[in-house]
DNA sequence: TAATTTTATTTGGTATACCAAATTTTTTTA
DNA sequence: TAAAAAAATTTGGTATACCAAATAAAATTA
């Protein structure tokens, strides 16, 4: 059988796929611990275990790196939780910002099977609920081009294609606001005096800081 | 929080359940062992910890009980697992006898609410895929009037309800012979010589050992 | 560059859930 | 009832995945 990857070996590919592929700066011990709560004593342990299973690599500096092997099992992994998310909000009607948590419990689930057949019977969404592209049965992606509402040019209209943060009081927050992907809304201007930004939408007149503009990633509409 | 229930935890408590239910003889350390596939070692330290939580109970003739409350958590784990069966092979398009593994996997998802969902979502099934009632929120059960087709009267006919025996093997075995729940058949006789019955489906006649017999679950049609 | 801070690593420890083998207790059988 | 068999339990062990605290190494800052 060779070696299988455990759930939690699972957990550390896709928040290193997430960390690499999301952020600009590398990925080290520290930083990995720190996103997924953890000590750097067990990060450290796991690490070279993923090492010695040829998951990842640990460069001179330190850097952590997934190997082609790990990038395809976390792109796996990423799907399975995106297509499950798409059936916790299409078919159980669910709000798409209840559903990580629920995801992160059904993308463990063992059967690549299951998972097209599910794909099937989602009739192959291209997105998840959060605006994130389903990587395919072979683990490929497509990459959107969209930038962050902070860079956005003002007096044009956007649409919200995704979210840089998944936090739970992100997301609340945004879902008060009733900001989610695939919102419309028209950029009218970046603040100078708090680099916030004021946006209207369905109407209103919104002000969102910078740090919110910045974690909201927008196309032209 | 008080103690929540662990993934392997569930799995005695719904092995419990099923050898109490569905024996004769009582449960003890052994039984319960050679079920799970364990030490007994291993099980009677688990037990141990079920007992401390309530949710089993150890009598004088060492014979190990569900409680009120292990019942219940048996019954919601027998829910979900149910549930998903159903999932699988109405949405998913399974068969009926490829489902056990998965909804083993998927029963151990944790949220009452999703399945309560799950269970809308399937408009309220009132039986799994292999004729098993499916437990309500509560934990409250129907049980079928059904005998064996052991003990069935010949010359009548008969719809198969249920199968005592999940066993891959057996599964396999009828799923050949294309014999499953829902199945209608006319009981021709049964064999003094060794107990086997036969019996015409689909206007096959087909001659089923004693021991198959005793896992087949029937209703007069 | 020396001091400080940050990062990386080691060390010794925890809990869970499992095991094999030895032993004790109970039950069965001769 | 004594011997044998079966069941229950104890003992000493494993692997996984985690931790805190100590130490070592590297990077940063003064």
């Amino acid at each position: 059988m060779g070696h299988f990857i455990h759930l939690s070996e699972e957990n550390y590919l896709k928040t290193l796929y997430k960390l690499t592929f999301k952020q600009v700066k590398k990925v080290n011990n520290i930083a990995l611990a720190k996103e997924l709560g953890l000590n750097p004593a067990t990060v450290l342990e796991m690490v070279r275990k993923l090492a010695s299973k040829k998951l990842v690599k640990v460069s001179g500096d330190k850097t952590i790196q997934l190997t082609e092997s790990g990038k395809k099992n976390a792109l796996l992994i990423i799907r399975k939780h995106r297509l499950w998310e798409v059936f916790l909000t299409e078919k159980l009607k669910y709000a798409w910002n209840e559903v990580h948590e629920l995801a992160e419990q059904l993308e463990h689930v063992e059967s690549e099977d299951m998972i097209d057949r599910l794909e099937a019977f989602l009739e192959y969404p291209a997105f998840d609920p959060h605006g994130d592209p389903i990587p395919d049965r072979n683990g490929n992606i497509k990459s959107k081009t969209s930038v962050s509402l902070a860079s956005a040019v003002h007096g044009k209209t956007y649409i919200v294609i995704n979210l840089a943060d998944t936090s739970d009081s992100f997301l609340d927050y945004l879902g008060r606001l009733n900001i989610k992907p695939g919102s419309k809304f028209k950029l009218v201007e970046h603040n100078q005096y708090d680099n916030s930004s004021t946006i209207t939408i369905q109407k209103k007149m919104i002000s969102l800081s910078e740090k919110v503009a910045k974690n909201i990633l927008v196309q032209p509409a």
